[in-house]
DNA sequence: TTTGAAAACATTCGGGA
DNA sequence: TCCCGAATGTTTTCAAA
């Protein structure tokens, strides 16, 4: 049961589009029991959705590079994630400990677009840059481990917050 | 044409499960074209697969944090992510410009986990480790932009490399 | 949790713009 | 080359037990 969830969600980590009818097969239950499993994982938030992962390259994004930011005035009220959200060049944001505040993940198409990103960055958030270019990434987003141990804790469910995501 | 294609990726990269029904309504064509140029995209690796969204605090795994490393011994020949790729702890292995050689993130249930996997990481590959700890996620792998500007490139064919990820 | 039936969907094909 | 519509088999969905 508990197992069998942990089953189904790395099937489906591995996987987005696999039918029922496959997760049954694989599972070993009927296909509307996992259809019911599957929305429950949904519903508890431990299944966030389902997402295409696309080629950075084929899509003329080649350029990745990671980009720390420090405010400028450390005493201002701290909501650069708010003020960066709507730059469609980050792909993701984290609040790190350390010297930096924020660690973000920008993709972009060529270095001068990198380097138009990193004014925006510091303007519309008054930070400082510190930038980190990917040569290469040998592998990226790989599923998470489900460990099927017995002595696993619990699947999780999670606390409304329909926003935010991972590592609190 | 092209920007049909581009509809549909930004559809897909979205929601990954969306049906060709769904999807030809949006782009504005026959199920049966919709399905063609999808079947056509992920040949051509522009689509490379799809993946259920997890939430790591569901599945206990909490804390993130990203890994620098370099190894002891510059002179040996560079083989980290292959030495690092069966630690499922580690989410995705970038190559970097800068002073350290690899940024591995990585999703462990705790700080205990977290000491473990690192000495994993500074053994299996022969490097010291810097770290930082990820406090928050504001957001992370958000859908890529995908430009409709008419002057935007074309999306590319890729060579035969079906390996390998993003950011060349 | 299962079965079973109805509705929706995916997939392939032939033909037309 | 790209598109559409129809035919078929599969999947999803729902009710009932």
């Amino acid at each position: 049961m508990e197992e069998t969830d942990r089953a189904i969600i790395a099937a489906l980590a591995a996987d987005g589009r696999l039918s029922y009818t496959d997760l049954a097969e694989r599972v070993g239950l009927s296909v509307s029991a996992v259809h019911q499993r599957v929305r429950r994982l949904e519903q508890r938030g431990v299944i966030k959705g389902y997402a295409a992962r696309v080629s950075f390259e084929a899509l003329d994004l080649p350029l990745s590079a990671f980009v720390a930011i420090r405010p400028l005035d450390p005493s201002q009220p701290d909501d650069a994630p708010d003020r960066l959200a709507h730059l469609p060049e980050i792909d993701s944001c984290y609040s790190v400990a350390g010297e930096d505040f924020y660690l973000l993940l920008v993709r972009v198409a060529s270095p001068v677009d990198l380097e138009r990103v990193l004014q925006e960055i510091r303007t519309a958030a008054n930070v400082t840059t510190r930038t980190t270019v990917v040569l290469s990434t040998p592998y990226e987003s790989r599923p998470p481990k489900i460990s099927s141990d017995p002595a696993a804790p619990r699947l999780r469910a999670l606390p409304p917050d329909p926003a935010s995501s991972s590592a609190g």
